[in-house]
RNA sequence: GCUCCGUUCGUCUAGUGGCCUAGGACGCUGGCCUCUCACGCCGGAAACACGGGUUCGAAUCCCGUACGGAGUACCA
């Protein structure tokens, strides 16, 4: 049997970073058992549903680099992918379930159940099977009265127990699980239906999904054997249920929470490979003494059974901390290659980018590569390079620190020190400074470079200082040690 | 309320009956390196929710309690 594989989120909203994590983990899932890792859109509620989160949702799997083999865009035996599109094939399903035992029609209105389970003092919250054994004459009337009946299905007796690929052995009694409605009144299709259908219709043989989901599967597992028995599926497939991502306060990630935003990682310089090595490890790890890892060998490595099953909460530091693992994994030549576009968005480069900038960003490159956790932290440290010199402004309040009058003389000094340098190299720089400053004028080297390095960067924190003369150039380096010594 | 799921350092986790005086990572913290900031390196503090069993032996198995989470729609 091969392995199929889905993810389906709902276009409602931007994708956050729960919708990554089930993905991922779909997406490994298939391709470590040479599967087939299918992306289908659940757009059954129209009220909720926008094209572009649908939209964002694509564009979020492939900044990831998540690719499907069949779902929207790329097509496949089994479509179409959006469920929007496969309403005919819902409503042909629920005829034959609406002809079979495994459903009845309901008329109840929500507000007469209500009263109803108010009036008996249930413990159980839902639909209480007035409908189930409605007689000719009771149907008739409902009918007289030009209601609209929607399909319930009928929860059989007993209990439900089902291997959870993450939790093992999972047991519901029925009775706790009322029957639950396959479409409204108005004919529509929903979810409770449509998700299996689609699980079977599309061949999926494993459901990975997140633990919220988890009370929902004693109704899906029968009405995936109803299919089974209608002759509409091959199997049920087996369900594992991934922990949920929680949030500040302990509460699952919402989206009103801005950290649960999947773009704002991207937005903020995040890797994909990073925050998804971050997010395999809310509830998976490689090895025991090891969390910095490839998709490739998580691919490898991954067993579901190893799934832990409790609830993580989002840990932003160390996902910035394994993201600067994966920014120095890159390599000078690829970082140098995904930083182009953030530091042209941020003004430090020109689009397109000049031959001169191009081959003085890849000798920078060296400097700033093992200072960044985080694409967006570059900017900031290369304008001093890139800047016209008309522009070039010092940080005021690092200025006002270390230019005071100590200051400029040693930035003073420091210009005469370096002016007459036959070859403008790294360790002329250094070698020219270190007397002047430091042996002749006695000045702690922490001291002496502090004040040049705000003329020549523009700031106290910096890229290392005589390599960044060396790169800017004499003439440039001169000059900004000559205005600041003014 | 009811149902289900869960409970190892602050956080993510390793651990599947003896290898555990519980390992790693992030964070915190002391130090080294050092032209700043990082990187790197060395060190430290820090956890088996509680109570009963089972067993020669329990973080690991069972039961209960407490606590946390999720679900409880003609949303998905």
């Amino acid at each position: 049997m091969t392995v199929r594989v889905r993810f389906c989120p709902s276009p409602t909203g931007s994708p956050h970073v729960g919708f990554a994590r089930t993905a991922l983990y779909n997406w490994v899932f298939a391709r470590q058992h040479r599967g087939t890792f299918v992306f289908r859109i659940e757009d059954t509620d129209k009220a909720r549903s926008t094209e572009e989160s649908y939209e964002a949702m694509v564009g979020a799997m492939r900044w990831l680099g998540l690719d499907w083999d069949e779902g929207p865009e790329v097509g496949g035996a089994h479509g179409p992918y959006r469920q929007s599109e496969r309403t005919e094939l819902y409503l042909d399903v629920l005829a034959q379930l609406r002809e079979s035992s495994f459903t009845y029609d309901c008329f109840c209105t929500t507000e007469e159940v209500d009263a109803r389970r108010k009036a008996s003092g249930s413990k159980v919250q839902g639909y209480d099977g007035f409908c189930r054994e409605l007689s000719a004459e009771q149907r008739a009337a409902f009918e007289a009265e030009e209601r609209r009946p929607i399909v319930r299905f009928r929860m059989p007796d007993g209990s439900l127990t089902w291997q959870d690929l993450v939790r093992g052995e999972v047991t519901f009694e029925t009775r706790f699980v009322p029957d639950f409605a396959l479409c409204r009144a108005n004919g529509d299709p929903l979810y409770t239906l449509v998700n299996p259908v689609d699980d079977a219709l599309m061949g999926i043989t494993h459901v990975l999904r997140g633990e919220d989901l988890l009370s929902s599967t004693p109704r899906q597992i029968p009405l995936h054997q109803a299919l089974v028995e209608l002759g509409i599926s091959a199997r049920v497939p087996e369900f594992g249920h991934l922990p949920l991502i929680m949030g500040e306060g302990n509460k699952k990630l919402s989206k009103r929470d801005p950290q649960a935003h999947l773009f704002m990682y991207r937005d903020s310089g995040f890797l994909p490979e990073g925050l998804l090595n971050y997010l395999a490890l809310l509830g998976w790890a490689i090895a025991a003494d090891r969390d910095v890892f490839t998709l490739a060998e998580m691919v490898e490595a991954f067993d579901i059974k190893d799934v832990n099953p409790n609830p993580a909460r989002f840990d932003l530091k160390k996902a910035e901390a394994i993201n600067a693992d994966h920014l120095r994994m890159l390599g000078l030549d690829e970082l140098t290659h995904r930083l182009v576009p953030v530091l042209q968005g941020a003004g430090v480069l020109g689009d397109p980018v000049h031959d001169a900038d191009a081959q003085l960003l890849e000798q920078a490159m060296p400097l700033v590569a093992e200072r960044m956790n985080k694409l967006t932290e570059a900017p900031a440290m290369l304008d001093f390079l890139f800047v016209e010199e008309a522009d070039f402004a010092l940080d005021e309040a690092d200025a006002a620190k270390l230019l005071d009058d100590a200051g400029r003389d040693v930035v003073s000094a420091a210009r005469e020190a370096v002016e007459a340098l036959e070859s403008w190299s790294t360790d002329a720089i250094q070698a020219a400074l270190q007397t002047k400053l430091v042996e002749e004028m006695g000045i702690k080297p922490r001291l002496a470079y502090g004040p040049v390095r705000v003329a020549i960067t523009g700031r106290r924190i910096s890229p290392p200082l005589f390599e960044s003369m060396e790169l800017l150039g004499r003439e440039r380096s001169l000059g900004r040690l000559a205005a600041a010594s003014s």
